[in-house]
DNA sequence: CTGAATGCAAACAGTTTGCATCCCG
DNA sequence: CGGGATGCAAACTGTTTGCATTCAG
């Protein structure tokens, strides 16, 4: 039985992190070595002021941080979530992981749940050929009432 | 055999529309009916911008359409999609109609197709019970390469 | 006539960009 | 030392708000 991914994946240590800055020949500086550390301990999106806020106080600008965030996209090192506010959230992505999960966020208090379970590719198989499209993929996440709020 | 729902349940007619409106004794305006009337004419997920494009010119403000669309939407006679990118789009609903449906985009052309196909109701129990969630609603917003642009 | 609806200007939030300076490799 | 990375200011987009004016009922 293979092991469950689940937040273990946003356990890499700091080292394989810059590790794979490093080799794509990125600079391994300050900024993103903060960044990086709090993405590593926060195991939900976060969006880019939520990673500002979290640094070490003057730690970087926020700016540095929305650099660092498209470019930890571009090389596939954190995964982009959109949870309905028109507001970019970040997830650290294990190598080789490509983070196809779901949330289920609390339309109260805004708590995430990371979810696993998804539909069968048949539905998506369906749909690609009835319209004649290519390399589909899709955004699903889920709303509700968590027990604290209800 | 229940007659598709599909697009024709855009196109009540104007009247039918501003009545909904008049029921709940908010004003039948000019450019609520202009607004009212390119929804109706345009089956897919309009942005704001679009609809304040679409109107005979200088018909409204845009600051009115943003209005307009808040107030449609709390009255259940738009529903709101957000397809990705931060910006909010709006479809006409038919008087009952939960407008429970998904769409297909383009990613190089935004191109939109109606989905209506969906996983099944026990997927979301699943997740709502192993949860403790109530209330649960899903978005799920589909992505790839339209036939024209393959 | 009266409150709801509108137009206009201005504020806001999230995000991006230009440019001079800085610092990793 | 050189080019990528950063800080700061400023632009930009989508959206919201305040206020005086207008108009539908």
């Amino acid at each position: 039985m293979k092991p469950h991914h689940h937040h273990t994946t946003h356990r890499a240590d700091l080292p394989a992190l810059t590790d794979r800055l490093r080799q794509k020949s990125h600079k391994i500086t300050g900024a993103r070595q903060a960044i990086l550390e709090i993405l590593r301990h926060h195991p939900h999106p976060m969006s880019n002021k939520e990673i500002f806020a979290a640094l070490p106080k003057g730690d970087c600008d926020l700016v540095t941080v929305y650099r660092s965030m498209h470019l930890l996209e571009s090389m596939q090192m954190v995964k982009r979530f959109d949870l309905g506010d028109g507001v970019a959230r970040y997830e650290l992505l294990a190598e080789g992981d490509d983070g196809h999960h779901h949330h289920l966020v609390c339309t109260r208090c805004a708590a995430v749940v990371e979810i696993e379970d998804c539909f069968t590719g048949e539905l998506e198989e369906k749909i690609a050929q009835r319209n004649g499209f290519k390399a589909i993929t899709h955004k699903l996440e889920f709303f509700g009432i968590c027990p604290q709020c209800q």
